[in-house]
Parts: structure tokens; C-alpha cells; sequence
DNA sequence: GGCTTAAAGCAAATCAATTGCGTTTACTCC
DNA sequence: GGAGTAAACGCAATTGATTTGCTTTAAGCC
């Protein structure tokens, strides 16, 4: 987390840090995120004001943390038995989830409030962690597998992008040919 | 611009713009990007606050537009005489101005004060604007080029995508390698 | 040239952000 | 396990940013 260098890490602390997080998530489904305030986040959390400035330094951080945590995956990719299904349905969950309302949200604020980018890093490693799973997958299949950082390029970045500065017509269709096209695993791969 | 629908576009309203956008670039460069504040651009610009957040809503569209606006290429791509050459000297080029500190803070700006997404849209379009140019000019030569999509794909989105998300570790090498990636332009493509 | 109304100015009122200081309490070192 | 130390929080006063109702100006249109 940008500020938190969780110098004191136990107890009360962890208890403010908690109850401000868990403020800021339920006052972002009641009241929307364009809504909050630290004041009110305050409020609700059972904390002054200034304790959140000091900890977070501004709303935007303060949100930046919370978008991250949101942003982790929750499960790990589903196993379809081959690369080109694996990375395909992986391709498209992301796509799915990282364009909606909520996710664009969460992607600008932790891109916005992270002063020294350990936010947007996060970010970036939990998709390539993601990444891994299924290539190593591949692998261990005897597959042969594109790296990481190939799939990172090829795939994720072209679907950030777009979902960053070009929101328009974006669809499964768009992500299942980034897939194919890095995996050559169909015909028509010059189709646009 | 953001909330700029431009009802009344000539006279006083227009020199208030432009008085206002100069203000933000004269005190961004005099007392730095972080010490603005609505009141002192106001100040700055012989406006009255509640002008500049009728107008612009808040600092962050206010400098939102005025980011985009810096954001525009001032000059075409240069020719180099074949497409490799020019892709890769335009690739290096645009690295090295977004992912300076000044790039990446007005690519923030214009990404954070863009509620409907029209600024970062603009960026967008700028970028493709230059491909454009070099892509053309390749086949008007003769020249087999993929099309702007494709370049943006391949290239463009890989070098955001780090500069927003993985700053650390980005030089020219490997701008060139995307676009050689790209081209089939050398034996190495496997070289990561 | 007069009419209409969007846009700007002014000023009061509200609200967020900052800061100094005292208190609580988590961690450290006997 | 019992001080000692300093980080983290609470409180309250202050500063500065934002909002808003009303008035005035002037751009665009017959």
C-alpha cells in the first residue's frame, strides 16, 4: 500500500486499517463511488478524520488501496485441458471483469492515487501470476508455451489499453483473437 | 474537453479558456504540478473561482484538458526512407516522451479528470494519427505494411501498458523489439 | 439596434484538508 | 513480564477549497 509501511503493524492499527477498508466498500455500494468523502469514510469507519489523512495522505490513495485489493484474483484459471482453451477462457474472464463499470473504476483509481506505482505494479503482477498458472500448465503438459512476459505483450497489454483509453466496442471477440493470433492456433489470423 | 460543449464558442468565453489554459502551463512550470489549486490558477488567469469550476467541475477536468492538449504530437514522423526505420524511430520516440516523468504525469491527468472518457480517446487517436502516417507512407512507397489496428496493438498498448503499470525497466531496446517483433524485420524475434 | 440567455462576477456559506498538541497503545529491550 | 519509547490516534482550531444564490455582462440571433 502506498503509504502504509506498516511500521506497527498489530492491534489497533490493523483494526483502524480494517474498519476504514471495510468503510470505504460498503459507503461505495450505498452511496457510489463518486460520493465518498474522507470525512464521511471517517464517520462511518468510527475514526477521526485526520487519522486518515495521516495514514492514506488523500482519498485517492485510500481508494487506490482499496481498488487493489479488489483487483487480486480470487481463483485460479480453470483448467480446459489445452493452452489455446485455457488462455482463451482466461483471456476472456479478464476482458469480462476489467471493462465493466466497477472494474474500470478500480483500475483508475489505483492507477491515480499511487504516488510511487507499487499499486499499479500490483496490479500488473497479479495478471502475469495468472499468466503463469496457465502457461506452466501448458508446460506440464508438454505443450509448447509462449513466456510470460510474450503473453503480457501480446494479450493483457492490448486489453488494458483498450479498456483504459478506448472503451468502445470492446468484446470477447477482440480478446479470443489476441489468443489466437499470439498462438497461431487458427487460419484466420489476419480476419480484421 | 470534458465539459466543454462549447454553447457559446467565440469572445469572452474563448479568452477565458485560453487565459485559464495558460495560467495551468504557467504555474505548472513555476511552482510545479502538485502545488496548483483552482483559487490560484483562477488568480492567475483574472477569473473568479466559481468560473473555472462552473466550466471544468474540478482541477482534475481543468487539467485533464490541458494535458491532452500537451499531449498532441507537434510534428509528423519523420521519413526514414522505408517503414522498419520510420516505425521504430517513431516507436523510440514516443517512449522516450511518455514515459519521461512529464509524460507520465499528463497521461495521469488526462486519464483521472475524464469522466466520459473523451480525453483519453483523443490520446488514442493522436497515437494512431502518427501510425497512420507512417503506415501510409509505407505503402505509398510500395512497401507491405499491417494496418493501424495491428501497430496498435503490437506496439503502441505493450509500451503504455508498461509505462502505466511497470515503469521500471523500459528502454529503446525494447521499443525496437516490438516493432522488429512486428515486421519479421530481423532473425532474432526470439530473443527475450 | 434590441432581445435572449449562456457565461462570468461577486459574496456568503459550507465543507474538506491541515496542523499543533495531548493521549493511548503497540512494540522493544531489559 | 514490566518499564520505556515512539508510533498512531483523537480532539479542536485554522486554513483553504468548493458550492451556491443572485447579479451583471456580453455573445449570438432576429
Amino acid at each position: 500500500m502506498s503509504r502504509n509501511k506498516m511500521a506497527r503493524p498489530g492491534g489497533r492499527s490493523a483494526r483502524v486499517q480494517a474498519s476504514v477498508h471495510t468503510a470505504v466498500r460498503e459507503l461505495e455500494s450505498e452511496v457510489g463511488r463518486d460520493a465518498l468523502s474522507v470525512p464521511m469514510v471517517a464517520e462511518r469507519a468510527g475514526v477521526t478524520p485526520s487519522t486518515i489523512y495521516r495514514r492514506w495522505g488523500s482519498l485517492a490513495e485510500l481508494l487506490s488501496d482499496v481498488a487493489v485489493e479488489r483487483l487480486r484474483p480470487e481463483t485460479r484459471p480453470e483448467d480446459h485441458g489445452a493452452l489455446p482453451a485455457d488462455l482463451t477462457a482466461w483471456a476472456e474472464e479478464f476482458l469480462d471483469e476489467m471493462s465493466s463499470t466497477a472494474g474500470r473504476a478500480y483500475i483508475r483509481d489505483a492507477l491515480l492515487g499511487d504516488p510511487d506505482g507499487s499499486n499499479a505494479g500490483q496490479c500488473s503482477a497479479y495478471a502475469a501470476e495468472q499468466v503463469g498458472i496457465v502457461l506452466s500448465r501448458a508446460t506440464g503438459r508438454g505443450e509448447t508455451a509462449p513466456d510470460v512476459e510474450t503473453v503480457m505483450d501480446r494479450v493483457v497489454a492490448p486489453l488494458m489499453y483498450r479498456i483504459l483509453f478506448r472503451p468502445a466496442g470492446l468484446d470477447t471477440a477482440y480478446a479470443r483473437r489476441l489468443v489466437a493470433d499470439l498462438l497461431g492456433t487458427d487460419g484466420a489470423s489476419g480476419d480484421r
